[in-house]
RNA sequence: GCCGCUGUGGUGGAAUCGGCAGACACAAGGGACUUAAAAUCCCUGGCUGGAAACAGUGUGCGGGUUCAAGUCCCGCCAGCGGCACCA
């Protein structure tokens, strides 16, 4: 009979939905596996060939722990608010929520036909009322422990569609949809402290298993540096407070950087005689696009101070400062201490300025580059430090500025508080009122969900104001705590809202008391095993463990970390190997692939393409070797005979591949599991026959990978209730073995010949009979034995002189 | 510039701790079956030389350690991804 998979994958798709077949349980004294695949955001185009590959991976590992005896919670969900879907709404004049529903239930469908065995009864959509309210209550208890606060801060503003864009709008500098040049714009935004959890969110990497590329990118995004404040007094008789990660260099400092929004440039404005030249410095930088200054970021400009000056705290010399905008106000104190001589930025600045370098560590030429090496050189030109290593410097310096009042130790990252306000429609609403009086009210937990209310149109204002600005019935208020006329936030929040606690909502996604019962949450939590994509490390990945963090400790959870291991995936690549993308042309629909090939020989062909956390580049022609596999197994039922146990020819060769696919799937060896699976199957196919031990246990294997086909063919041979429902296949280490094995002997390291031995051989017995067989005694006569190895089961070596 | 990853046949990729390089597939060539094609099954295959046995050579490049290196060490080259004036 043919395989028909079109039918057989509808039959069991309809069989396992209706009878829920994959719903976790509510039993709470089973042993627990939680795995987690990022829920996508449903957009227009329609899944991706990306989404399967890493669905499928853990539906693989939810499949054999389910048959492994576990409860597994294998969710999933639509992060719907965003971007793309308001921008189509605006443009088509339909309501989001339409778009947004539209595009899930295709998502839906697709996620179906391709098998997965999630539990579609725990669903969630963040744009469900029901969801966001639990979004919005976590926002309120941020702002109540003074973790979410309103500032003025600098944005991107697209000058042609005059609207404020979100930073992933950016590209390369310009507005991703038109092109046009972005600019800064100083706006009142939300901001969430996640620069309170910096520290935290570094150390906590040692008590949770992600893969290192995951660990490191974190700690790189966080960008945790260690030194010193150091206090310059000035000759406006006041103090500068620079930081520095070299205060062993502090007597190479031979002038000083402040930031172009440097508040002290206003203090000391009367004093400074050329403030002309420096307020056209200051509007220079500030005209300057995110693109503009990388793009000039080597040619260094700036202006010195005409007016006052610093003096070094060590050499009591007085010393210029400058403004330039290779400081940063938003790092540190926004002013540095300048040492040309071992910083390659200031020796940049000091040449186009004629500044003194003073090489104060020895070991490079601070005439032709900076000596930027903390390893080797030894302290010069540095009074009390002299003679010293960078290290002893660092230590001696900073403990003289302490005792001195002069300066302390310091830590600072790179982690910038989160911006949490966005100017558009289709996101959660803030839930704050804004009074005149009380400032800043926060709604009461009782009023929540905040629901969007509906608007004629989803544009942005000409202000920049989100279009919930426009909505007069809607934002004026009486504030809740003095009853006079108030406002309401008309911001809302960013698409990564949602997706910072979705996970705790699957373990109790219809509770109406809290974000998901006690219970529920101490039961599933932490999250087992979560795979997603590289690029949300250090956004959503780190945003979402920030909030776990926050609500560990007001004790809503009970784990400190929301994730126990991490994984992720390659890309799929196009056949041509670039990056799949419509103007490449290059994208594959997987529906197309279904539709002429079948749900599991998909699923099979993105596990077999390759190593599961590199990027692999698609190939329609090599699916075939997938599909005739899936027939090979079909076709096994015509040779089916009986027999309850495994036949002596084949009894090794299913030990071996068990454990190998066993060990496999938990490694993320899904390619090797399936090639371990077509070696079984060769062996299967040489013998010419399969008895009912046999198969069913080929079929137990095979099930999570190619589900549909193997419920089918295990109904069809007649065997008990449905394969997905069996114990997962176990096997003896003792009969994994061959009792003889093929090894290499090797002369000085040559091979020169092969040889069957037994696996129970000692070394003594093996190169006993390698050193008396016919090829290599000849080669050994007449010669000295130096060394003899033998590598159990590999090879042997004779070494001789 | 910095950080990370990668480099193996015509192609995708295998190769626990250093132990027979190329598992498993795809594509290719040859054969069987067929009126024919598709499908299926069998055989061949890193490269060079040779009819063959076999010999030499071979995991980006150059060195090194070792009985033994794709794997470890030192120095390079190329490609991909991310960050980018973070003091």
């Amino acid at each position: 009979m043919k395989y028909d998979f079109a039918s057989v994958e509808k039959k069991w798709q309809k069989i396992w939905e209706e009878n829920n077949t994959f719903a976790a349980s509510n039993d709470y004294s089973k042993p627990k596996f939680y795995p987690l695949v990022e829920f996508p955001y449903p957009s227009g185009q329609g899944l991706h060939v990306g989404h399967p590959r890493s669905y499928t991976a853990l539906d693989i590992v939810a499949r054999k722990r389910r048959m492994e005896g576990y409860n597994v919670l294998y969710p999933m969900g639509w992060d719907a608010f965003g971007l793309p879907t308001e921008n189509f709404a605006i443009k088509n004049h339909i309501h989001p929520e339409i778009v947004t529903q539209k595009n899930v239930a295709r998502f839906k469908e697709q996620l179906k036909s391709l098998g997965l065995s999630f539990d579609w009864t725990r669903e969630i959509n963040t744009t469900d009322p029901n969801y966001y309210k639990w979004t919005q209550w976590i926002f309120l208890q941020l702002f109540k422990h003074g973790l979410a606060y309103k500032k003025e801060m600098s944005v991107n503003w697209c000058t042609s569609c005059k609207c404020v864009l979100a930073n992933e709008e950016v590209v390369g500098g310009v507005c991703e949809r038109c092109g046009s040049p972005v600019v800064h714009k100083v706006k009142s935004q939300w901001m969430l402290k996640i620069t309170q959890y910096a520290q935290r969110l570094i150390d906590d990497l040692d008590t949770v298993n992600y893969i290192d590329r995951v660990k490191t990118s974190q700690i790189n995004w966080i960008g945790r540096s260690t030194g010193a404040e150091i206090d310059f007094a000035t000759t406006a008789g006041d103090v500068l407070t620079v930081y520095s990660t070299r205060p062993d260099t502090l007597y190479g400092a031979t002038y000083m950087v402040i930031s172009p929004e440097h508040p002290y440039l206003e203090k000391w404005a009367d004093r400074i005689s050329n403030m002309d030249e420096i307020r056209a410095y200051q509007e220079e930088a500030a005209k300057k696009s995110d693109f503009e200054r990388s793009e000039v970021a080597k040619d260094k400009t700036g202006v010195c101070i005409q007016g006052v000056r610093g003096i070094n705290p060590v050499t009591n010399e007085e010393i210029p400062i400058f403004i330039s905008d290779y400081v940063l106000m938003t790092y540190g104190t926004g002013a540095i201490m300048a040492v040309p001589g071992h910083d390659t930025r200031d020796w940049e600045f000091a040449k186009k300025f004629g500044l003194p370098i003073v090489e104060v560590v020895k070991g490079g030429n601070v005439e032709e580059e900076a000596y930027t090496d903390c390893d080797t050189g030894i302290m010069v030109n540095s009074g009390m430090l002299n003679g010293l290593s960078v290290e002893e410097a660092k230590e001696k310096i900073t403990q003289w500025l302490h005792d001195n009042g002069k300066g302390h130790p310091k830590v600072n990252y790179k982690l910038r508080d989160w911006v949490f306000s966005r100017q558009r429609y289709w996101g959660e609403p803030i839930p704050i009122i804004i009074c005149d009086h009380c400032g800043y009210v926060p709604l009461e937990e009782k009023d929540l969900p905040l629901t969007l209310p509906e608007v004629e149109s989803y544009e942005p204002t000409d202000t920049g104001e989100s279009p919930l600005a426009k909505m007069d019935s809607w934002v004026n208020v009486t504030c809740p705590i003095c009853g006079r006329p108030a406002k309401r936030e008309t911001d809302t929040m960013p698409q990564w809202a949602g997706s910072s606690w979705y996970f705790l909502r699957y373990c109790d996604p219809h509770c109406e008391t809290g974000i998901a019962s006690k219970e529920a949450l101490d039961y599933w939590l932490p999250v087992d095993w979560y795979n997603g994509g590289m690029e949300h490390t250090t956004l959503h990945l780190l945003y979402s463990r920030f909030w776990h963090k926050f609500l560990y400790d007001i004790g809503v959870v009970s784990t400190p970390e929301p994730y126990a291991k991490r994984t992720s995936h390659g890309m799929i690549l196009g056949e041509n190997g670039e990056k799949m993308s419509k103007s490449r042309g290059n994208v594959v629909n997987p529906d197309d692939i279904i539709r002429e090939y079948g749900a599991d020989t998909l699923r099979l062909y993105e596990m077999f393409i390759g190593d599961f956390e590199k990027s692999a580049p698609w190939n329609t022609a090599a699916i075939r070797g997938c599909k005739r596999f899936l027939e090979r197994i079909w076709n096994l039922a015509d040779i089916l005979v009986e027999g309850d146990s495994y036949t002596p020819e084949l009894e090794t060769a299913f030990h071996k591949c068990i454990k190998k696919v066993s060990e496999d799937i938990e490694a993320m060896k899904f390619n090797t599991a399936i090639a371990a699976l077509m070696t079984l199957l060769n062996e299967i196919g040489d013998k010419g026959a399969i008895n009912h031990a046999e198969y069913k246990a080929l079929l137990i294997m095979v099930n999570p990978f190619a589900p549909h086909i193997t419920e089918e063919l295990w109904e069809q041979c007649g065997f008990e209730g449905m394969v997905s429902q069996q114990k997962w296949v176990t096997f003896d280490p003792e009969k994994c073995k061959d009792a003889q094995v093929e090894i290499a002997v090797q002369v000085n390291g040559k091979i020169k010949a092969r040889m069957m031995v037994s696996t129970e051989a000692s070394s003594q017995e093996v190169l006993a009979a390698v050193k008396a067989s016919a090829e290599i005694a000849p080669l050994l006569e007449g010669k000295t034995l130096v060394k003899e190895i033998y590598v159990p089961g590999k090879l042997a070596n004779i070494v001789c002189k």
